[in-house]
DNA sequence: TCGATATAATTAGGCAGCTAACTAAGTATC
DNA sequence: GATACTTAGTTAGCTGCCTAATTATATCGA
């Protein structure tokens, strides 16, 4: 980054590279062929107490397009940790539910990260992570609403 | 994000929104068939004033994968964007060097770009960018550390 | 000098994200 | 009721990123 791009163009640099860092971070540590979109579907799921959801709900919550979600749910339902039915009230819609294995998936997963977590919170100072988190959130409203 | 989440874990999810919404934001106005991988490598060139790099030199930099380089000098090389000769010196090697195609590209690009730019410097406040770029620029370098 | 090791680049295969274009099904309007 | 519009999902094709394995060239050491 050289001194005469706008600060703004630096910090979403530095955003850009801690993306990266994290996501390989955590990549790395999950068991093989699982990726982090997948655990995010396992973790949507549990963490939100859902017995099942459509596609376009779950690529919704996560502002991914419907082909994507579509993509990343065929690979999940061939791993066998979730099952896809139609949806018996409307023909055009579809019932995603998480698989037994789904859930053993999930807490295995869990189980994995909190290395990668661990050594975060031993390494990061815990006042630089509560003074990013509401500038953060403050800036990503900002981007959101920027888009219309 | 539940809130029994980890703070650090919001940080990063914050993190990764942001980076896709400014990633898109980009990718949109510029010329179709170019991405910002592709002009962050013509930027490099001009800005760092290189007349040519290897493509060892240019992964690196950007921190990627030599396969992911290789993958996008081609394609830029199929656009005319840059000359790619072998290197006199080290049979093993490569010289990659811009072409006038590639400037204009860059110039262009630098053109559209500064729209998406001047409406984040109008709707984000200056305070909030100067509060963010110390406290990422340390968390990327903890982060950095720690892959180690 | 020759064999072992290291480095540069590529190829093959895989996941995630996108847009464009299509099918099927529900809804609304005339 | 027939036509037009909208919505859910998929398919096709593209880019970017990755790892593993391969090829070719350099380099180092015995």
């Amino acid at each position: 980054m050289s001194d005469t791009d706008p600060l703004a163009f630096k910090v979403l640099n530095e955003i850009g590279i801690i993306d990266q860092l994290a996501t390989s971070a955590f990549t790395d540590v999950l068991p093989r062929g699982m990726s982090v979109a997948q655990f995010t579907v396992l973790n949507h799921f549990v963490r939100l107490g859902h017995t099942s959801r459509s596609p376009t709900q779950l690529a919704s919550a996560f502002q991914i397009s419907r082909p994507t979600m579509t993509n990343t749910l065929a690979r999940m339902e061939r791993a066998g940790l979730v099952k896809i039915a139609p949806d018996p009230e409307d023909g055009r819609s579809k019932r995603v539910a998480l698989t037994a294995a789904g859930h053993t998936m999930r807490e295995d997963c869990l189980a994995r990260l909190s290395g990668p977590l661990a050594a975060m919170q031993a390494h990061v100072p815990a006042d630089l992570i509560a003074e990013l988190a509401p500038r953060l959130a403050r800036l990503r409203e900002i981007m959101d609403q920027m888009r219309d």
